[in-house]
DNA sequence: AAGCCAGATGCGAGCCATTTGCATCTGAGA
DNA sequence: TCTCAGATGCAAATGGCTCGCATCTGGCTT
């Protein structure tokens, strides 16, 4: 049995323990989701999900993917002019930087952004919940710096 | 001649300026911005245009809107679950936390956060052409700490 | 291995914020 | 005052996503 086949098969366990039935369709889309390197969009998913489950409806993927992310399995990204985008929650926690002139999505992380957030909330008398920071940037024209 | 209207006038004549035609509804919905002490959504914005220009179409809000923010006159701000929200770009940059409770949105500016954003996009290569940071916050319950 | 049924699916219709096509109107420079 | 590029109002279209409903199916029970 392979890793992926192994954590696939942890993760389903454990969705059905906390009650998510796992339907061919919800099999596909973790699968689909596990294997995804980058931050597809429910139609992208709908796409590769048809491979392993033809005839699929858009709409399970739409309900799927939100019960997913009731059950804290993926996340979902609302990026400026573009549909939702998910991934899955096995890394750590991190923010975005989205290039504007291709769409790529980069990942980023830091500790000291993530303290200061509380730090503000808090000095307001408020807790978070959750945050969104996400860059909008343009790779730099410099010359190579290590070339 | 009140301060109101004299901010208004060397707006519009910086508008006028850069080609935009200053319409009665245009006017009015400068006007109705320039008063809002809050963040309000569209169809928001037309309910309080249609007070000064009664019949002002809501395309014709969006379409200003639009116009506005090409021309770096406002910001449009796409919150989680809500319609688009604006507001003028007469203050300084910050940062919002919407309570997820109310709606209700604070702004904040932190500079260090600021200087962290840069540094994070330059070392990988990037410059940051604008950014988007939303806590998303729940008042603490904590007992009052000035009471 | 078969039965059961709450919950999942596929389909099409609906929703909602926003945009667009088009005929008509109007700022504002000439 | 004239002119017309550009703005407006209306209605229809768009796009991402959700929902109603008849049918199907995981996965417990027997």
């Amino acid at each position: 049995m392979t890793d992926h086949d192994h954590r696939t098969e942890k993760l389903t366990d454990a969705l059905r323990q906390a009650g998510v039935r796992i339907t061919r369709q919800r099999a596909a889309l973790l699968s689909v989701l596990a294997d995804a390197e980058d931050h597809p969009e429910a139609t992208e998913l709908h796409r590769r999900a048809e491979e392993v489950v033809p005839g699929i409806s858009l709409s399970t993927v739409y309900r799927t993917l939100t019960e997913l992310e009731m059950q804290g399995v993926i996340l979902r990204h609302q990026f400026e002019g573009t549909p939702a985008r998910f991934e899955h929650t096995e890394t750590h926690h991190h923010d975005h930087m989205i290039d504007v002139e291709t769409g790529e999505v980069v990942e980023f992380a830091n500790e000291r952004i993530e303290r200061l957030q509380a730090e503000i909330a808090d000095a307001m008398g408020y807790e978070i919940v959750h945050h969104r920071l996400e860059l909008y940037v343009r790779k730099k024209a410099s010359p190579a710096p290590q070339g």
